[in-house]
DNA sequence: CAAATTAGTGAAGGGTGTTAACCGTAAACG
DNA sequence: CGTTTACGGTTAACACCCTTCACTAATTTG
């Protein structure tokens, strides 16, 4: 028997499953309440004992690679939420919510992010189950900047343009992004959207490390100012005073929640 | 007795800033070595027994800030070497040639600058002795950017064309720049410095971290991309193609001298 | 039903930071 | 000068940590 149930699992697979996404939650637990993410800490909190984390994860790495995919599954859930508040057809507009979502999420939650997007380690074990789910921020990103590509057709470099070390990499991108649908000609997308990330990781990793004046932390000018300076490059110029008018919004808020908290 | 001896200091209190720096020389050779960095390494090295470093530092955090500001110190005494193999008069090609000497020491020793760049514990611990010697990197890319300024004169935003947070800041700014020689009015000049820091520390660590495409980190083609990018707020744009040169022909002796390793 | 896989246990080894009690020796004081 | 203090080290011990091993009870499988 053990055959199916209604979803083509077994029931130890189904259980399984299950102290995998207790795992998970317990871990989050920990890093939310400030505390160390530890195997011991993890498995006392689920009722266990350590060594029987070992069946489910080789090693502390492995877990804290879990964590992290989980974390950024998650928490590119809520940059989505947020871009999809706007109406499809203002592409420009959910690009820019969804990435003060990421500032915001990135400041509140300073150990996730270091875990997630600081990890030295974790990188090139993202390979649990479903990694091909595509959730990973990376892809939430590449898929707006594609909708703000096919609404003002920004000018992208040809491929004879680029560096050769950099037209090798949008040829065969590592980044799954959804290059499929964009014409080789026009793959000088993937380089700008290698620029913008770059200018979006490094504004908010200074602002999480805190190797910046609080006060122009606090304000969110800095991060304003990056985008401000990089909108530009994605045709949303004109478009920008609407759009910070959006981000303050978002920042205000978040800055306001942060004070009951 | 115990007055003096020529530098004024007691026997005694030479002999424990000499443990002092056999503690950071320790460290750093683990971390070299690509050891962890711990109180009971530490000591073993130096032939004592971990509780004697209690002696010497109140905690294992102590020590890591201890050491970070250590190797901040060394590493910015290399950067301005770079520098200073330029005459004074290019002050353009001063700056360039420091941050390329720094993304190249980032990338060489990623654990070292995880610990002064990425250690969100650090931050405002950086208070033992001689914090008031005028290292930390900070201090010497602020030094060279003004004096770019000197040569350019680029222009920079009035004060009240400045966000009123980012007014306070640069009206009493945290990080000690060099400003006393900076006239009121053109204090929006620290504005543009925290801009090019967040340029730099921005690609810098992302290319540490990983997040990137290795082809595309090892190519140096994203971290010049930003300096071009950036340059001409400087008053740098003419001379950019000479820059640039400059730059390529550190980060290709670099690579050079990393394959015989 | 018997066999095999699974998910847990406890004990143990080796690592970490940290505190406490103790002890010579070098400096400071009268 | 001798006495006292303070400094710089020790060992022992505690409380964590990751990890492995041997073992057991239950559940699935043939």
């Amino acid at each position: 028997m053990s055959v199916a149930q209604d979803d083509g699992l077994t029931r130890r697979e189904r259980q399984r499953e299950a102290t995998f996404e207790e795992i998970t939650r317990a871990s989050r637990e920990l890093l939310g309440q400030g505390a160390e993410l530890s195997l011991r800490a993890v498995a006392t909190k689920m009722g266990m004992t350590a060594p029987a984390l070992y069946r489910y994860v080789g090693s502390y790495q492995e877990l804290v690679d879990l964590v992290a995919y989980e974390i950024d599954k998650s928490a590119t859930a809520t940059f989505a939420a947020a871009a999809d508040r706007l109406p499809t057809d203002d592409a420009g507009g959910r690009l820019v919510v969804a990435v003060t979502e990421f500032r915001t999420w990135a400041l509140t939650n300073p150990r996730e992010f270091a875990l997630v997007f600081a990890n030295p380690i974790a990188e090139a074990a993202c390979v649990r189950r479903e990694m091909n789910t595509l959730a990973c921020s990376g892809h939430l990103f590449t898929d707006l900047m594609l909708e703000v590509w096919h609404q003002t057709h920004f000018a992208v470099p040809t491929l004879d343009e680029l560096p050769a070390a950099i037209r090798e990499s949008v040829l065969d991108p590592l980044i799954p992004a959804k290059v499929e649908k964009v014409p080789r000609e026009h793959l000088g997308l993937v380089w700008a959207y290698m620029q913008g990330w770059t200018q979006l990781y490094g504004v908010v990793a200074l602002e999480v490390m805190g190797h910046m004046d609080p006060r122009v932390i606090e304000s969110g000018e800095m991060f304003l100012d990056v985008i401000r300076n990089y909108a530009p490059r994605l045709g949303l110029g004109d478009e920008m005073p609407r759009l910070e008018a959006l981000m303050r919004a978002r920042i205000d808020s978040a800055a306001e929640s942060a004070v009951n908290d």
